[in-house]
DNA sequence: TGAACATATGAACAATTGTTCATATGTTCA
DNA sequence: TGAACATATGAACAATTGTTCATATGTTCA
């Protein structure tokens, strides 16, 4: 006897077509995947979430983020390295800020999705 | 000798007072930083972008990934926990889908950022 | 110059995470 | 019913990650 499911089988079939034929490449996926992980922490989030209220330095992101200095300076690295906040130094101070100008809105997005969850 | 950054350290005072203020809670930066992390792992973000071309089952989905079928099981039980996913079962299959109508924003959001970091 | 302050970094560790293998569960169909 | 297929899941393991502690580096200012 023939499946009774036969149509959703097909459309599935070419629904993996389409996605086998448009997916990003393997490293495309790879860097998207590296963009949320950065922000997949919550002391790194919080840093950005500060970060985008204005430009600090690492004590008062220590501060509002209830937490070591060392582990601010730690994180504030990787997000450094992946391009996320620059950091310029002011005598004593490190003043960090964002230098992505499309993270606001990837945020944003995060945020909005908690509301939508409740 | 008063130090010559005095208004750069006013204003990031000024900042983390803000931030201070205005950042979310502990609990909702926690649910955002997990939304972040459920698209960190190239597996998952991969199984979400074919989903948005269209439902499939998880023979496809493996297909699509290069994963093994086991992989992409567990990387959906995430996805399902998440609320990310859904699964409805037609006969000996399951059709999955996206269940939830922001995450295509939020995926885009990542690849759009692809784009300017180039 | 050296004491005081601000920040960065290396090493060690515990905790978390993703993958694999083996196997269980659910469904169809002859 | 039982063989064949599709999917889920538990256990074990290696790899990755975040935090802490100690200490190094960079800067100011008396």
């Amino acid at each position: 006897m023939e499946s009774i499911y036969l149509d959703k089988e097909q459309e599935h079939k070419m629904s993996a077509q389409r996605a086998k034929e448009e997916i990003l490449s393997r490293a495309d996926i790879e860097k998207v995947a590296n963009i949320f992980q950065i922000l997949a922490d919550s002391n790194r989030l919080k840093i950005v979430l500060a970060l985008l209220k204005g430009s600090m330095c690492v004590f008062h992101l220590a501060e509002v983020c209830e937490c070591t200095q060392s582990g601010v300076s730690h994180q504030l690295r990787i997000l450094r390295n992946s391009g996320i906040v620059k950091g310029k130094r002011f005598g004593k101070f490190m003043e960090y800020s964002i230098a992505d100008g499309h993270i606001r809105e990837i945020v944003e997005m995060g945020v909005a999705h908690l509301a939508c969850v409740r």
